[in-house]
DNA sequence: AAGCTTTTGTGAATGAGAACACAAGGTTAA
DNA sequence: TTAACCTTGTGTTCTCATTCACAAAAGCTT
């Protein structure tokens, strides 16, 4: 507990073995060791430890990690403690699918404003939310709302991505296959599937 | 080009040179320089060319790459020079935004067949593919189908990815949040969207 | 309470990838 | 042809990440 830079690459686990360790405690595993969890998830359990002592220690020797706490303890890191309010912007195939899923909640976000520019969508319900006309965008900053869904045309990413963040948004998840230019203290992660498919055929065995 | 082992962090960056430089040619640019291409994407001119490197030399010194020559040879070395054939597994809400995405096919992907088990999809059309019942699967074989988009439900994804891989599958796009334990000679590529927002917080500013 | 067992936490060693820096090779112009 | 000028390709260096390996700490047993 006295490094100073805490590795990316660590950090992209950190997520991973949080929900290695909420699906072990529901498999009635209240306490964990590196081994275990390594298992489960697949890594190595130095690795795992290794990632943990960048922000303390957190286990007892002999035993492992009592898995509620770790749970806490990994959550606290990411700042998953509490909930967290996103918003999703471009209602379209891939946002419609977003907005239905419920996958996000165990990390503790939930969808809480929806806009589109496509008048048809406006109004629309779903899942519970109202489809909003995006001129109305700034409304998002009353709602403190800090995390934005971006779902829309490519050509349309980059103008939606400052307009949210002139609304106060801080974090973006990118779906649209292009680079966004935001200010370096606004956290962009871009997820790029047709870029991570391209990689497949280099893999693949010959015949 | 006397290089043995590829890092894989090479191959990652490789479909952003491929779609850079299609961009770029598309903007009128014939030839390239690492500089420029760097630019656009947003990345380390030496990389690039060492990246490159790894595969050869196809550049010329004091001039850069013949942009038509570069986007052929970066598509060989991914093998995306001839067109994949895609079979989708699980049309739901993610399935459905996947079948009529239009951005795989810059990369020479489509997808050919498209299987779910729920009565009340099957043989329903999209975008002009039939959804089949995941009991024929079989029939990729003799179409000859090596690739598979994977979006059924986290709890079905090992067994289809089983029957994938029974039927000739030798690479899978995988979008449950859990692992697939699979032959070593089978590639799988996990994108798991809610992991990666999971980050967000830890790198969004306190205030 | 002493010894045995287990598993953590972490320095040290190893390994891998990114950046540097420049010679090699090619173009252009006169 | 020669000189000035570019940009590639790559050996070297440096930085960062993973693995190793073991002392330190805790529980359990007798
Ligand atoms: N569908 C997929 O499977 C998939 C896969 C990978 C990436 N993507 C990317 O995700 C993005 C969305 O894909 P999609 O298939 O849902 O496209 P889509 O065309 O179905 O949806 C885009 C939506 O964004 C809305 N929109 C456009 N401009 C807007 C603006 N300025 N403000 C607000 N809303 C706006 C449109 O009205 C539409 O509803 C694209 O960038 C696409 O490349 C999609
Ligand atoms: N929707 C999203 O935005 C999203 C985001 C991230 C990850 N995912 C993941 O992608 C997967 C699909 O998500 P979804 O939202 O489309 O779910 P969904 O429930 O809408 O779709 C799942 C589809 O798979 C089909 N299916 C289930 N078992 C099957 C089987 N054995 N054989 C063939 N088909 C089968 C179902 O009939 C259904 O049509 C899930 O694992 C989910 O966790 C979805």
């Amino acid at each position: 507990m006295r490094h100073y830079r805490i590795p990316d690459e660590t950090v992209k686990r950190l997520p991973v073995y949080l929900r290695g360790a909420v699906l072990l405690l529901k498999d009635g595993k209240k306490s964990l060791s590196s081994g275990e969890l390594a298992g489960f998830i697949g890594a190595s359990p130095a690795q795992i430890r290794k990632d943990f002592s960048y922000f303390g220690a957190f286990g007892t020797r002999g035993v492992g990690y009592d898995t509620p706490k770790l749970i806490k303890q990994i959550s606290k890191i990411l700042k998953l403690n509490k909930r967290h309010k996103a918003v999703l912007v471009g209602i379209g195939n891939l946002g419609t699918a977003i907005m239905v899923y419920t996958g996000f909640s165990i990390y503790g976000f939930s969808i809480e404003a929806a806009f589109d520019n496509d008048a048809k969508k406006i109004g629309k319900k779903i899942n519970g939310i109202t489809i909003e006309d995006i001129a109305k965008l700034r409304t998002i900053r009353a709602k403190k709302i800090q995390i934005a869904i971006l779902a829309v045309t490519s050509g349309q990413a980059q103008r939606v991505a400052e307009s949210l963040v002139n609304n106060g948004i801080k974090g973006i998840l990118n779906f649209s296959p292009c680079r966004l230019e935001v200010p370096k203290n606004i956290k962009v992660i871009s997820i790029d599937i047709a870029l991570d498919m391209a990689r497949l055929p280099y893999y693949m065995p010959k015949t």
